[in-house]
RNA sequence: GUGGCAUUAGCUCAAUUGGUUAGAGCAUCUGCCUGUGGAGCAGAAGGUUGCCGGUUCAAGUCCGGUAUGCCACC
């Protein structure tokens, strides 16, 4: 059976893989509205189910349709379960919060407000944001978790995912919801580093049954990404599975991951480091010219470092964005000495532009590769 | 012309009654950020304390002179 090539939206769009989306957590990619997005050739985006669930409120989203006409996005966007956000959550105010089979005890940040976050929660949610693909509630596997508590999460993954399906597929019976417009449905793989407990967890839940799996887990270990686990998720999925890697990453894991099989991402990499100045630009001259399999095939670029003031160039030849094609270095460093937003902007759009770049030469060689 | 106040890092300012190696913010330079409570975090560099002399074991701090600026009064 060939590998899917295209990720079908609810809305009827056909998106071909490998593809990143950014994160748009809380309805709103940073900086950024609906048309900065469009204009980078971003094709979906990443909600998160928690945060939406907080702010604005689920009530909100169901009177617009759904997060897409919420905010006015015409691409593709995944919805996370918000089993991270638990996961961090849970450590950074430990204390009160717990996790138990029933689900996430915890308070709700910026309120008193005290609840319990289940699967079926997570799952309800998700068909009410009306994204195109819907993640399960997972258990995380922390880094630093030891054996026990490995295969305590692990079991509670595979209870939550059991039920989660069992939750998705009746609501889609009780709605009515055609084929043509049922969500993808995400299992979540967990395990930490135990290469046996990932085979045993993607085993399990492919008896299960879903549209694909996740990669999911801290990604990174001493600042490298494990690739023994992504390979065993991927040589125990089938064929046809969607291989999500949650929160992957750098430009040249990305590069090696889709090598590996896998054909969705997410990162907060590109966002966070255009507010944080950092620019992602390719070494090479022109888009035709980018080289993403060879060594060192980008640079980092810092706006505000006094050597640009100067610098009539533009940031990049080899991006087609709105930053580089109108704008020069010399602006791009008074934006953000004078600290205004429209730097975080125009940031964000290059580096989004660069993360759309590196999947459509991807997209060449992976295409290539399944003729 | 007389009196008062000021002068310390590129900039704005700290530094008990004279007492270890003169500090901080911004700016500069390095690095970090991975299913985003964060336009964030960590670190480095940067000084003949306006200048000249004096008192003292010891001076950014006290004294005299001088330069520059601000204020007040003739």
């Amino acid at each position: 059976m060939p590998k899917p090539k295209i990720f079908r939206t609810i809305t009827g769009k056909e998106i071909s893989l490998p593809v990143f989306f950014p994160d748009a957590t809380r309805a709103v990619l940073k900086t950024l509205d609906s048309a900065d997005i469009e204009s980078t050739k971003t094709q979906g985006i990443l909600v998160n189910t928690f945060h939406l669930n907080n702010f604005p409120g689920s009530d909100v989203i169901k009177e617009h349709g759904g997060v897409r006409n919420f905010m006015s996005w015409s691409g593709a966007a995944i919805s996370d379960s918000g089993g991270f956000q638990v996961m961090s959550l849970a450590k950074k105010f430990g204390g009160k919060n717990s996790v138990s089979d029933e689900g996430v005890k915890f308070k709700v940040p910026n309120t008193k407000k005290r609840i319990l976050f289940t699967p079926k929660m997570s799952i309800d949610l998700q068909i009410v944001l009306q994204t195109d693909m819907v993640v399960v509630l997972d258990d995380f596997t922390d880094i630093d978790a030891n054996s026990y508590k490995e295969r305590e999460t692990v079991e509670r993954t595979i209870m939550w995912a059991k039920e989660c399906k069992q939750i998705f597929q009746k609501a889609i019976e009780d709605q009515k919801i055609p084929p043509e417009k049922r969500p993808y449905l995400l299992g979540v793989v967990q395990g930490g580093n135990d290469p046996a407990l990932r085979k045993e967890c993607t085993e399990r839940l492919v008896d299960i049954g879903f549209d694909g799996l996740g990669w999911g887990g801290w990604p990174i270990q001493d600042g490298k990404i494990n690739f023994e686990t992504a390979k065993i998720i991927a040589r125990n999925s089938p064929e046809e599975y969607f291989l999500y890697g949650l929160g992957v990453g750098k430009p040249e894991d990305i590069v090696e991951s889709v090598n590996l099989g896998w054909n969705i991402f997410d990162c907060v990499l590109p966002t966070r480091d255009a507010r944080h100045k950092r620019l992602y630009v390719y070494n090479a001259k022109t888009i035709d010219d980018i080289d993403v399999t060879s060594k060192n095939f980008y640079s980092f670029y810092v706006p505000d470092k006094e050597v640009n003031t100067h610098d009539h160039n533009p940031i990049s030849t080899a991006c087609d964005c709105l930053l580089c094609t109108r704008y020069d270095r010399s602006y791009l460093r008074h934006l953000f000495q004078v600290g205004d937003m429209t730097a975080g902007r125009l940031a964000t759009i290059h580096n989004l532009r660069f993360y759309s770049i590196l999947m459509e030469k991807l997209k060449i060689i992976y295409q290539n590769k399944n003729v």
